[in-house]
DNA sequence: CGATTTCGGTACCGATCGGTACCATCTTGG
DNA sequence: CCAAGATGGTACCGATCGGTACCGAAATCG
């Protein structure tokens, strides 16, 4: 295989990014942190931006592979991703959405390569939510679906501020509704 | 009145915290952006964690108020928020909720001075929104209050990443589901 | 085994970070 | 009117930023 000094530096990047921001981070401690040498970050990525971006696409893979991992073990109803997402809240390392936080240090420009993974990574779960609404066999998926999303983002972001699970049972609540 | 230099420099630094990110202005683009002298700014702040303080707080203020002039401005109807919100989020320089995008991007510690700011704030406006939920003589007020701040969190943020007032569309129809 | 590549580590670079000290100027209140 | 204080501007500080060049060691592979 390729590398191995390349995937600690995204894992541990990816870890580092998340915990204190992008910006919060340095060079110099991804490094200690990865026990990779300075160079061979610039032999795996063109600069820091350019890991920014790969450690967004390898967490996107990453957590909508959890995602549905998690919703098929709760059922799999359409419900179960806030129960989902409260499960992964209560880890002692949640921070909110990376992509939320992301987009919020990050973005002057809406045409950022941070803004764009940013929506393609809120686009590819609202189709994943949709596509559970649908095997549940519920009319107007796509609405459905965007409803949803906009309560999953609201939930994270509250529950990040305010430490607790408690907005992912609000949010469920309201979707239960939405689906009756 | 003491100080004229300082006004000038919370106005800079709102402006361009919230344009840029907090992290992403230096103390040089502060001083030339507001003609303020760099001596001037440690005699009126004890450094820029400080100045950060002072302008969430100042925001906070400011914000509210205007939520409040315009929420009366529409009928002052619980609904009301979400028009209000999409009117703010229809101006070019909408980048979604400062407070949110301060806690994405400096939140290490939920201990730190800028989370609890913002946690204030976010719980100064879900007191505003029962009073309104109240006002209209629904039951039940400070749940739906609670329902409503996460449907307005929720299309911020949607808002924030899509450039549109669609998510205020959205979450107002799932208020007023909440509300019959 | 030897040759090639990848590796971790270090010494640098210019730029910028937040912060301090000291100006000359301008405003302002007694 | 004149002293006291606030102001804008500049020079400077150590630290850190992202990025480049080069090294000897280690792993890889033919």
């Amino acid at each position: 295989m390729p590398t191995r000094a390349r995937d600690r530096l995204l894992q541990a990047a990816d870890e580092l990014f998340y915990e204190e921001g992008i910006n919060g981070v340095g060079l110099e401690r991804l490094l200690t942190h990865s026990g990779v040498g300075r160079a061979s970050l610039y032999r795996h990525f063109d600069g820091k931006d350019d890991l920014v971006s790969a450690v967004l696409e390898r967490r996107d893979e990453h957590w909508r592979q959890w995602l549905r991992e998690r919703v098929e073990a709760l059922g799999g109803a359409p419900l179960a991703v806030f129960d989902a997402l409260a499960e992964g809240a209560r880890d002692s390392a949640f921070r909110g959405c990376a992509f939320i936080n992301a987009m919020a240090e990050m973005a002057k420009e809406p045409g950022s390569a941070v803004h764009r993974l940013a929506v393609e990574h809120k686009r590819k779960v609202a189709d994943y939510v949709r596509g559970l609404i649908e095997d549940a066999g519920h009319t107007g998926a796509p609405e459905l679906a965007e409803q949803f999303t906009l309560l999953m983002d609201g939930a994270v972001v509250t529950a990040m501020s305010e430490r607790s699970v408690e907005p992912f049972r609000r949010a469920r609540q309201m979707a239960e509704r939405l689906l009756s």
